[in-house]
Formats: C-alpha cells, sequence, structure tokens
DNA sequence: ATCGTTTGTCTAGTGGATGAACAAAGTTTA
DNA sequence: TAAACTTTGTTCATCCACTAGACAAACGAT
C-alpha cells in the first residue's frame, strides 16, 4: 500500500507559490499583472505570493516598466544569484567541476587531469575541486545550495556508488561522505542521466519530453527521459544500454555477456579497431582517440573508416532504443560527439534501413550541443531544482 | 511552453475524495473513522465526502459493524455494481468480450472465433459481441460506463489504429466509429499494454510498480509499466521491441529490418522451425501449436527442444529488456505461458549467464495468471478508471 | 451502574483563493 | 489640455474546504 497521502489544502499555496516562482523565471522581466494571466491566478493571489517572493530575496524588483497604454508595470526578475550551485562531472581521467547560478549559468569551472589513481587520490582532487568553486563563489543570500556529483556507474536511488567499472569503485556512498563534510545537501548522479538532463534543460533537449541521450565515451551510457523525467528503473540501473546484446554469441565482455554494444561502437572498440589494423600515429605514442581524431581530420581514409564503422553500430543499437522507446529525439554526447561529420551519415544510413517507418515520424537525432559540460551542468540543475522544492516555504535568507 | 496549470483549490477537495473513494474500494468494508485514520484526514472531511459518495450511489452502507469497544461502526462497502465495463480483446483470429462491474470482476464473457475475415467482417462479429455484453448488463446506476478494445498493433494517442499488420489494418479510428455508435467513452489500447495493465491490476504483476510484459504470440509485443505508469513513448509507438534486432545481418524482417526479436521468439518461429525439421503431426494437417504443444506433452524430445530453443532466445531478448529498464518483474504472457514448464529453464539460464549481477537483485521472471484474458480485463480496468477520473465531480445517478 | 472507548455529526474557526472596488499612473482622443 | 479609457497592483469582503474540538450515541469492561 503506498502512503501516498493527497491531502490538505495548504499544499495548494505552495504548488502557487512555486508555479509562481517558476512562471517567473522562465519569463522574466514579467509584471504581475501577466504572471496572474499566464498563472490563471488571481492578481491578488499573485500579489501576495510575490510579496512573500520579493522577501525571500528569490526575486527581485526593478521599479516600472515601459506602459502598454496604462499604469506602468513594476518589473520582476528572478534573483539568479541568490545561491550558487557546485556541479561535478567526475570522469574516468578527469573531474570537471562548474559553479553556476540559480538559472544554471556557468560561473566558474575548473577541470583537473589525472590516471590511474586510487579512490583517496580521487577523492582528494575531488574536494580541492569543490573547495576552489566553494571559494570563488560570491557571498548571496543562500550560499551554495548544494553538491552534485555525475559519475561513470551505477548509483542506488539513496546515492551510492554501487558499481564504477572504469573506475573500479564498488559501494562507495560518497554521498554521505559529501555531506558530512559539507553540511549541505548532495546529489549523486549517474553520468549518462546528468547528461540528459542537461540536455533537455540546457542544450539540444529543450523542446523534448521523450529523450535518449547515448553518452558516448569508452563504454557507452544512456540517460532516458520519459514523459519528461529521467526514468531510472527499479533499483536505479536502468541505462545500461551499453551492455545491450546486439550480437549473439557476439565477443565476450567483462560484464560476462556477449556481444555488448560497447564492445561494437564505443571508444574503446574505435581504439582496439584501430591496433588490430595497424594504423600509426606519431612512433612511439600511445594510440589514442585524438590521435585518431587528428589522423581522419587530416584525411586519412583508413581511419574515417574506422569512425564510419563506429556510427554504423551505433546505428543498430539506436534502432533498438528507438523501436523500443519511441522517443522523439535521440541525443549523441560525450566525446564521440566530436567527431559527427563521419560518424553522422552511416548511422542516419542504417537508422533509415532498419527502423520502422512510423518510428522515424517526429523523430530527431542530434549532437550534444553542451559538449563535455552536459553532465556537469546537469547535475548542478538537479541540486537547483532540489534547492527549490524544499525552499518554496518561507526560508530565512542572510 | 505547458498549458499545465496547477491551480486552486477545490482541486482538493476532488483530489481527496478521489482518496477516499479509493481507499474504500481497497479496503471495504470498512468505516469512516477507519478511512479517515487511513487517509490522514479529518472525520469530519471523511464524514461529508463520504455522504456524497452515498448520494451519488458509488458506495453503499451496510449498516452497523462489531464494536471493538465502542459505538459500532457504520459499515461502507464499494458499490461495485454501480455500472458495468466491456473490454474487448480484438485478436487475430478471435474476439474475447468480457463484461466487467467496477472492480473488473468478470461477470460476462463471449469468445468468437474466425479465420481471415475482411474489416467489415470483423467489425460486425465486434459490434454483435458488445451488443451481446450489453444486453447481459444488469441494470445499474450509471449503466455501461465505456468500451475498451485492446488490438494487435499500433495505437495514435487519439485512438487510431495505425498500423495492425496481423489483421492487415492501416489507419483506422476504431473509436470515434464506436463512440458515434453506442455515445459512450471509448478507449482504444495497444494489446500488449492493456495485457500489461491487466497483469497489474489483477494478475501476477500487483505488487510491482516496473514491469514488463512480454507477450508472445504469433508476433512480440511488450507493454512497459514503468513507475507505475503505461509507457506509451512519442507516439504511442513505444514496446516494438518485437522488432529489436538480436543479431546483426539476421534473418529478413518483413518490417525492413533483419535479425527481429519476433523471428527467432516467438509462434511464429516455433512453427517455421518445427516446418524445417521435418516434424510431423496428424498427417495431412497443417502444424499448429496446439499439436505442437501435444507432441511436446507426449514427451516428443525434437519437439521438446524446440520449445526450448524459443525459451534460449526469449532470454537473449528478455536480457537486453533487463539491462534497458531495469524492472522488478518481467512476466511472459499470451499463449506461450502455458508452455511455461518447457521455455522457463532454457530462459532463467540464459539470464543467469547474461545478465548483470546488480540486475538481477529483486528481479522476478514471472508467467501470466490471467492467460488469455488480461488484455481484455486489462481494457475493461482503464474503462473504469476514466470512469471514475471524470465522476469524481458529482454526477446524478438514476 | 459507572467509566472509558469508539464512532460519527456538528459547529466554530482558519487559511487561502476569488471577485470587485479602487487608487495610481499611464495613453488616447476630442 | 481636459476628459475618457487602460493597465497595474492593492485592499477588502466573501467563499470554500479542511481542521479541531465538543458532543451524543452506542458499546465493552469492571
Amino acid at each position: 500500500m503506498k502512503t501516498l497521502q493527497t491531502w490538505n489544502q495548504h499544499v495548494v499555496k505552495k504548488e502557487n507559490k512555486s508555479l509562481v516562482l517558476e512562471t517567473i523565471i522562465r519569463t522574466s522581466p514579467i509584471s504581475r499583472a501577466k504572471v496572474a494571466s499566464l498563472t490563471g491566478l488571481n492578481k491578488g493571489t499573485v500579489s501576495s505570493l510575490v510579496s512573500e517572493l520579493l522577501d525571500e530575496k528569490l526575486i527581485n524588483d526593478s521599479g516600472p516598466g515601459k506602459s502598454s497604454g496604462g499604469r506602468r508595470p513594476l518589473i520582476l526578475h528572478f534573483n539568479k544569484t541568490a545561491g550558487f550551485s557546485i556541479g561535478i562531472d567526475l570522469g574516468v581521467n578527469y573531474i570537471l567541476g562548474v559553479l553556476t547560478d540559480l538559472e544554471g549559468n556557468n560561473i566558474q569551472e575548473k577541470t583537473v587531469y589525472f590516471t590511474n589513481l586510487s579512490y583517496e587520490e580521487i577523492s582528494k582532487k575531488l574536494f580541492s575541486t569543490i573547495d576552489y568553486l566553494f571559494e570563488r563563489s560570491p557571498t548571496s543570500a543562500y550560499g551554495i545550495v548544494g553538491i552534485g556529483i555525475g559519475v561513470p556507474g551505477t548509483v542506488s536511488k539513496d546515492g551510492e556508488i554501487l558499481l564504477a567499472p572504469n573506475l573500479d569503485w564498488k559501494n562507495i556512498n560518497l554521498k554521505a561522505i559529501l555531506q558530512k563534510k559539507y553540511n549541505l545537501p548532495v546529489i549523486i548522479e549517474n553520468e549518462a542521466n546528468a547528461g540528459a538532463h542537461g540536455e533537455k534543460r540546457f542544450g539540444v533537449g529543450k523542446d523534448f519530453d521523450n529523450i535518449v541521450y547515448v553518452s558516448v565515451g569508452m563504454g557507452i551510457g544512456v540517460g532516458l527521459i520519459l514523459n519528461g523525467n529521467i526514468y531510472k528503473g527499479n533499483n536505479g540501473f536502468s541505462g545500461e544500454l551499453g551492455h545491450m546484446t546486439i550480437e549473439v554469441n557476439g565477443l565476450k565482455c567483462r560484464c560476462g555477456n556477449e556481444g555488448c554494444w560497447e564492445l561494437y561502437a564505443s571508444e574503446q572498440a574505435l581504439l582496439k579497431n584501430a591496433l588490430q589494423q595497424g594504423i600509426t600515429t606519431s612512433p612511439n605514442k600511445e594510440i589514442s582517440f585524438e590521435s585518431l581524431y587528428k589522423l581522419a581530420e587530416n584525411g586519412d581514409k583508413e581511419t574515417i573508416k574506422l569512425f564510419e564503422q563506429i556510427g554504423d553500430y551505433l546505428g543498430v543499437g539506436i534502432n533498438n532504443i528507438i523501436n523500443t522507446f519511441n522517443p522523439q529525439q535521440v541525443i549523441i554526447g560525450n566525446r564521440i560527439a566530436s567527431a559527427q561529420k563521419w560518424i553522422q551519415e552511416p548511422l542516419k544510413k542504417r537508422m533509415i534501413n532498419q527502423t520502422l517507418w512510423f518510428q522515424q515520424r517526429d523523430l530527431q537525432i542530434d549532437f550534444s550541443e553542451l559538449s563535455t559540460h552536459s553532465a556537469a551542468l546537469g547535475v548542478a540543475a538537479y541540486v537547483i531544482e532540489a534547492f527549490f522544492k524544499n525552499d518554496t516555504q518561507p526560508k530565512n535568507a542572510i
């Protein structure tokens, strides 16, 4: 039995206050009268809610605006600097941290690169990145409203990192650790989910409600936005589409399965194929995504073919995804997005041949807009949303 | 911009009235006091809402019950016969119609079999099935509250059947036709979605919120319940998992794709393989699911192997589904469910080998409980739910 | 017989939305 | 330039739904 209770009457106020605030955020600068007509609320109701929001410093009044044939409106603005959010993309060999205002604008950022570090070393770098952003955050009414971390692995619903294979982490409760250290709300989210949310809020996914975000790095992660919300599955383990079987009795994967998609369509596959074909970049230098990218850029036919092959296999998996989710949009994100020019064509060709006609109606394939920042901005946005959800009841600004 | 407005204050009443009604339905027989404590609402509030529900004939008062040390409670019951619902499973070679009360109990049913009929002939049979159930419905306060149809094909959000390949139907607006003919609310739903809903409401899926219902008949359809709600995708075309690729460059499918799952794991595949192996049943008789079932039942090793092979391939696709959706439960439904004894083992074996360990936690594979009735009962339930959604504001019973 | 309990109704009170009136500050028109 | 209309935002009386608490009815326990 659900303990879900749809109760009382001052829920109405909370909801309406939320609605007013969201309307101001979306359409600011705006007058009280306009808010009333947009929301359908009474002018008086809006007036009183607005005055509370002003008290809470969440919005500003910038004085009279231009008249449209009557009394001049008092212009309201969202006070986007009433607080700040920290979003971290914790990658396999980098940490990207951003500091954003309450609108999600990137105010400060810092990237640290590394290779093969232990958990202790990485967490030290993580803490110093957070500290760095803390120090650079302007003073504000609410200060830092929370910390969000995107991780390349599976996260349970209570924020424990259960398995991050590429980091070699297992069962780490980063949420508890950070909450204790900083005494702030902390959100841990899968990197692909965070990226999907970032693209939806700030990138190419703005106008869509059913989005499949495919994060192609060394592995493949997928973030699903269904009916406008992230879908995490039962234990928060969804989106493990990198381990979808696309070839029965195919290559052996370390996950125990065979024929997994990410063995055919990720950076990992690209590098392996390049090695097998004996493609050489600079002598004595390890082959890498960047070096292959340069080779292709210089017109090396063999390398371009490798990228095209990745595109083709991406198409196979994406085709499955489309037949499963019937999304409005598929977004290819993470590093591979930079190779769009070679990947796009074979991918689309595979899709046109294989996807059911009625799935192609209103379907769009896009490449990431925020590029490497989508996950960090996405978790920062999650933090902001959580802040507002708990903050529509009056809270004291400084 | 969404026109979604979270507004006013008598929404509260509607919600609470819904809550009270649902509580009574779930836990009847029950007293007003118990409803109050279960919902968290005030006794007075419950009293007034209950009196409205009594006026609307949606609940009954059966007089005093047993005391537990104080005044005897007045026992409330859900008036499950205040109205009736019609649910139809429109199959490829049959029509199954059920008449249910408002609790979804099967009151009357009628099945018609046929082969290779035109749209006109089928719709005639459909109408006569509906008429049959109409005539047998008891008189009640609200009469028949609506008609629901489950169809083996894709249905758009406004109820148009876009493509039902096995019926050879295309772009048929059955909803408009029925609404006009019967002047009642009509719900058209994909058969797999309906089946999923049926199993969730009345079958093995009762206690789960993330369910994948795999309907294996001649083809494979999938109904997805995510976060407790049916997920239909952008255009209502989701769940076309029958056309998921499980073998690159595999068998050619009439959908234009290659290596589609349903070519390997459905009745269609079973029959084809039987033919190829030269398995003979009764001479001069066409091979069929039933005849193969009998052969296997009699211990024919070859035939059993065919079923096991289906189980294995079902496992491959289900494995993909699990890695995608991380559901709590997978339900195998439709006719193939009757072959559980041969299918179950190879299916589970494939899964244990291939599914990620953390996906197997809290995961359950079940076979359908309602068997052939899940889709019909499912749409009937949809109709009932739609009735209550529009009926929590007062409506006049007869 | 008395006391405590449970149930359901009733009444007064409260919080929040609404509509209308109104003042303030504009623009448009004659 | 004055009069008339418009637009904005506040105030106030009213309404609606929920709540708390009092109360009566009906029961069990001692």
